[in-house]
DNA sequence: ATGTCTTTGTGAACGCGTGCACAAAGATGG
DNA sequence: CCATCTTTGTGCACGCGTTCACAAAGACAT
């Protein structure tokens, strides 16, 4: 059969790149400041900078916005915010659920940055009966008996979810059910949505590894021709007897092998 | 996802590519939650499934680690989470400081997914005098003027910084300085670092945003043209005239309340 | 052993994202 | 009005990441 375009499904819908889109807030994060400096314009090399980007990048990231730049000039500081905070839907209120009002959720209900740029904490959610009508950053929580109840009546379409993992995914449908179309994951799990809605996942453990892998491998580089791992000021708190870095074959043990007695991260 | 990245192109790391790293933490949950079911192996199909991936994206992930699977059985779940885990270097003892510790940073000092991967909360350090010595989790706090000393002591190289946007910067120099080379970021700021320094960010306000982008284009897919083409007129009028120069440090009008001028999201 | 069946490991094609380099556009000054 | 200078917008090439598709490898039954 034909090998060809019978691919890309949806979402691909003509315009702005999804790299693009997760730059975005960068750029208006950086035009802000720039705005409550009264800042009147910019050039791409300066919010380049600012925003930690290439200028290329910067100015093709906005050519898929339109041309809002004056040559020889630079950007209009003020209409720039405006257009992309227009393109990212923020010009709207967005309602949104926090559901698991524990350590993290109770952090998240105080944060500034939700009420900041659009976000309105809606409702505060939690199965806990003795949570229920206790003040967390001001709002009541409510049982999630009520969830449903809670979701359509405010519109909401966006959830937060900072449950413990075991119980995120009927969460998760039971949000889903009730009419979210997007959601962002605090818990260490992967979620499984339909089509149509969008799924971010916040993955502190994760970052961590990726950051010990990095790490890892810089402390084994210093001591990369042959064994003399003597300088390891650093890592030399390392306290099991890892594996000797060498070959592959030099796996401590078998199948059988140690795992590292952990619990789901 | 939550990715944030300050990056070397010099992809000298021995292979492995940096968008396999960051499935690899993803892969090994999976083969936790297997392994803790006494699950003996495992096909690349059902795992894939488990993490959320193409299947054919994990085999060469794992093909980048070596042949550690078994053809027509698939791969041993004990000894490919031993694998990985050497791999991500968690095989050894991470110490963690925490700087910041707010309500996000409590949260974080709490959580039971930081001890649970080779990663140790070895200090939580604050400004605040106030805090200095209330033990948050069980682990008293550190005033910061002993973080040089601290991370130095404990051979620190990872370091969360969660304190307000503001500081974060600073923090963050003095950590390098002190000798961290890896650094968790959840303050909404673009850190500078050196090279050698990697950065990764955890951004709920960015994640947010993505999200609210997509859900317009949702709602919007009904009913669009219009709409955009006279919000784009009006905004052209209202915003787009000469920069009035000094007057525009107070308030702007858009539209509906329009874009918060306040602190950096 | 030999055949069959399952599943890995990977070659190859393709699409996306990135960054260079430069022509065009417009501001600014004479 | 013309010259010069600044900065945008983008064509283009390149490399990374993803996915398909399939031969080879090995398990297992006979
Ligand atoms: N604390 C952190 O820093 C942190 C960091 C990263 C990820 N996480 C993840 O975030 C999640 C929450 O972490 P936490 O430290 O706040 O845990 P927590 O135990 O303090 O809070 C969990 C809350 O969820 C509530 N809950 C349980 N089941 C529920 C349900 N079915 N419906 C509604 N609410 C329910 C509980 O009553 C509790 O209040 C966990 O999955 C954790 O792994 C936490
Ligand atoms: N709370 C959240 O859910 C959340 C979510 C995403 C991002 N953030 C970001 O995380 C950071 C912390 O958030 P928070 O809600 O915990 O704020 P917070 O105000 O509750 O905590 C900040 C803490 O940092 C400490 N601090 C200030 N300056 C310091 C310094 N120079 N050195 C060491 N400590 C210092 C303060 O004493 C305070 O305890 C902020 O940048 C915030 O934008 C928070």
């Amino acid at each position: 059969m034909a090998t060809g375009r019978t691919h890309r499904p949806a979402t691909r819908s003509r315009g702005i790149p999804e790299a693009t889109v997760a730059r975005l807030p960068l750029y208006l994060r950086a035009l802000t400041a720039l705005s409550e400096r009264s800042v009147p314009t910019v050039s791409s090399e300066e919010l380049a900078a600012a925003a930690g980007v290439n200028s290329a990048k910067l100015r093709k990231d906005f050519s898929y916005l339109g041309s809002y730049g004056t040559r020889g000039v630079g950007y209009d500081v003020e209409y720039l915010v405006y257009q992309i905070s227009r393109e990212l839907g923020l010009t709207q209120d967005w309602p949104v659920v926090i559901v698991g009002i524990g350590n993290l959720g109770a952090a998240l209900a105080g944060y500034g940055g939700f009420a900041s740029r659009g976000f309105r904490v809606a409702a505060l959610i939690d199965a806990d009966p003795a949570m229920t009508g206790k003040p967390v950053a001001g709002i009541p929580v409510q049982h999630s008996d009520d969830l449903e109840k809670i979701i359509e009546e405010d519109g909401v379409s966006i959830g937060v979810i900072a449950t413990p993992a075991g119980v995120a995914q009927q969460v998760c449908d039971r949000l889903v059910a009730a009419g979210v179309t997007s959601i962002l994951n605090f818990a260490p799990t992967v979620l499984s949505v339909p089509d149509g809605v969008d799924v971010r996942k916040v993955d502190l453990s994760i970052e961590l590894q990726i950051l010990a892998f990095h790490e890892q491998r810089k402390a084994g580089e210093e001591s990369n021709a042959e064994a003399d791992a003597a300088v390891d000021a650093e890592t030399a708190t390392a306290v099991a007897p890892p594996a000797p870095r060498g070959a592959t074959g030099g796996s401590r043990k078998g199948p059988d092998g140690d795992v590292p007695a952990v619990m789901p991260a």
